[in-house]
DNA sequence: TGAATAGTGAACGCAAGCGTTTAATTGAAC
DNA sequence: GTTCAATTAAACGCTTGCGTTCACTATTCA
């Protein structure tokens, strides 16, 4: 259990409030427990009584902190969408070919968009958006739209030194984005069960037509 | 609202119960009803005394004829597929050069799969495939399976006419489908509003990456 | 030490909603 | 017309679960 909810930043010297103050340790574990049922059980199904029996915490301390069920739900969101944030980087790319950091590529995004917690967080915030279309966009802002963004400018930068060709960079991002995941993200939101040689099929594949479209003479002397 | 239900064919001349038949008419209301209920605000939100009086029946009537709420939720999803199933065909396709029938085929996918009903019928399967694989695994087999197959049949027949190249036709279809839908589809499902310019933008990208990769001299010739 | 605030456990009020029962009515088949 | 099953409205029992209250304890600051 990771620790969430740090959104009281120690509030800058101001007049410190009188009393025992909040149990941050507390709100983490409610925040934490909450976003395991909300995200496991949807959000009408998890009863906040349970959310404060597996955190160890009485329901009350609950409402103290967040004052009814929506706003929890609110803060696991949040809480969620910050550990997506930090979980995730561009910055070690790997070396070797176009062709070999690509596919490099491929996996982890594969892997980080894959894991059973992100498909179920995705199902439950789509399922929660129809309610509150702000839950939704937060999440895009926070994940695939920043995502989207690193991966593009990843790739001008390459083009930039003349390893691809490429007008339209937020474009191509998501044309091989979407190539790597391929009917196995629709396959993984219902159920199906991940496999693993389709997996690395449709990386490969995408990184082929990839560059059919986009390689320039340079990338393609690198053909093995 | 449509008609469906239809499970019950007659039952060939078999002894007719004595008694009062049911009434099919009722159990289509019911089942419509309660689709519309069970897609717009979920299971879990899903009263089925609203349900009974939004299809002008008795609430014993829906226990009548279903027995409990997860079979009602069942019979829902078996309907909506069925709908599904008849919906969309690749029957008509359009002439023209390989670029505007693949241009005209995007289109027409994405029309069908951004329809907001099926939006929010994809994300309450999904968010219901976490209780119930059963559910999910039904929705893949009537639904996207059966138009990858399709469309996989379709893109075989063009490069055995030599207008493309390509080893694995359902590869491809995936990989055309998946750049289409780009991250639109996510959007989509988060909440953000269609765009129609960037919609028409994805789709022409699509066609020109795939032409790139699987395109024929014959294919290219057709270029504009 | 005392004031102020947080946390606990238990109980309560209240509403929603599933599934059932009952008594009465309607409608199809024989 | 008789019979049998479907339909209905109304009520009931029951469970779940939100949000609150209360009396009490624990922790921190002045």
């Amino acid at each position: 259990m990771s620790i969430c909810g740090s959104s009281a930043p120690e509030k800058k010297s101001a007049r410190r409030k009188a009393g025992r103050p909040l149990d941050a340790a507390k709100r983490a574990a409610i925040v934490d427990t909450a976003a395991h049922h909300f995200f496991h059980h949807g959000y009408a199904a998890t009863a906040i009584e349970q959310v404060a029996s597996d955190a160890g915490v009485s329901k009350v301390t609950i409402y103290n902190q967040f004052g009814d069920k929506r706003a929890l739900f609110a803060a696991a969101v949040e809480c969620e969408c910050e550990k997506m944030r930090g979980h995730f980087s561009m910055d070690a790319m790997p070396q070797g070919t176009i062709r070999e950091r690509l596919i490099a590529l491929g996996e982890a995004i594969l892997a980080f968009l894959l894991r059973p917690e992100m498909m179920q967080f995705e199902r439950r915030i789509a399922a929660e958006t129809v309610h509150d279309p702000a839950i939704g966009a937060a999440f895009l802002e926070a994940g695939p739209r920043r995502m989207k963004h690193a991966f593009a400018a990843w790739l001008k930068h390459l083009a930039a030194q003349g390893e691809l060709a490429l007008d339209d960079p937020m474009l191509a991002a998501e044309q091989f984005v979407s190539m790597c995941k391929g009917m196995g993200d629709l396959e993984h939101r219902f159920g199906a069960s991940a496999c693993p040689a389709e997996r690395d099929r449709r990386i490969a594949g995408a990184v082929e037509v990839f560059l059919a479209a986009y390689g320039t003479r340079r990338s393609a002397a690198q053909n093995p």
